[in-house]
DNA sequence: TGACTGTATAGCTATATAGTAATATAGTGA
DNA sequence: TCACTATATTACTATATAGCTATACAGTCA
């Protein structure tokens, strides 16, 4: 990650983005097992059609996800698996975080 | 990455949100080497003293980066190195897609 | 104390985008 | 062809936030 310039970290900034949306999230958390179509996304997910069409769309435009039609149906699928890389290292910070704040406020209560 | 529930997935997200801006991967880029003060990393980024002073509450925030006063000066630095993991990773990811669409690219050139 | 420096914040504008409802498009089968 | 289903898109509203300028605040030194 050095000497990255202006457009690269615009690149790069635009991936974490694809990845900033807890709807995104939960949609590529769903695919985890495998491919699934619209429909399927759209009820585990709990939004509209429309809505999930679009996160996926913007999932599919930043190479996070794959489309494939068969039928009236289309599919989506994990581009690259190495995305649950990256949820699983910045879950390991969050639960890392977590611990410690658990701590900080055990120590307060402790010390009063 | 699994039964994650909305609190949890909104917590994620944030933490992606944080590092979804280029003036913020600037200047995480910057703090690589060791820590640095706001007027370091103003002029390293080439943004605005507020803007920067505001990027970096937003870091600090989200338990990125830490903040240690000394002087009139205040002293920023990585609050977990893991961070870089995260966008080497992504970094990773996109120099391959850039790979293969230049092969895409090439493969195609040749075939006309 | 007052002047100075470094940092943070408030108020503002402009832009991006999540979500919705309505509509368009594409594929299938009668 | 028409009716039907699955998906995508359009037009819109509401919200969030990046960046700016001006200002406030805090620490240091005379």
């Amino acid at each position: 990650m050095s000497k990255l310039d202006d457009h690269a970290l615009q690149y790069v900034a635009n991936y974490f983005k694809a990845l900033a949306e807890p709807m995104r999230l939960k949609v590529l958390n769903a695919l985890q097992d495998g491919e699934k179509n619209v429909s399927q996304l759209t009820e585990i997910s709990g939004g509209t059609q429309a809505n999930v069409s679009k996160h996926l769309s913007l999932l599919a435009q930043c190479g996070l996800v794959k489309r494939e039609s068969r039928g009236t149906n289309v599919y989506y699928s994990i581009a690259d698996p190495s995305v649950y890389e990256l949820c699983d290292l910045v879950c390991g910070q969050i639960g890392n975080r977590m611990l410690a704040e658990a701590d900080i406020k055990k120590a307060f209560t402790l010390s009063r």
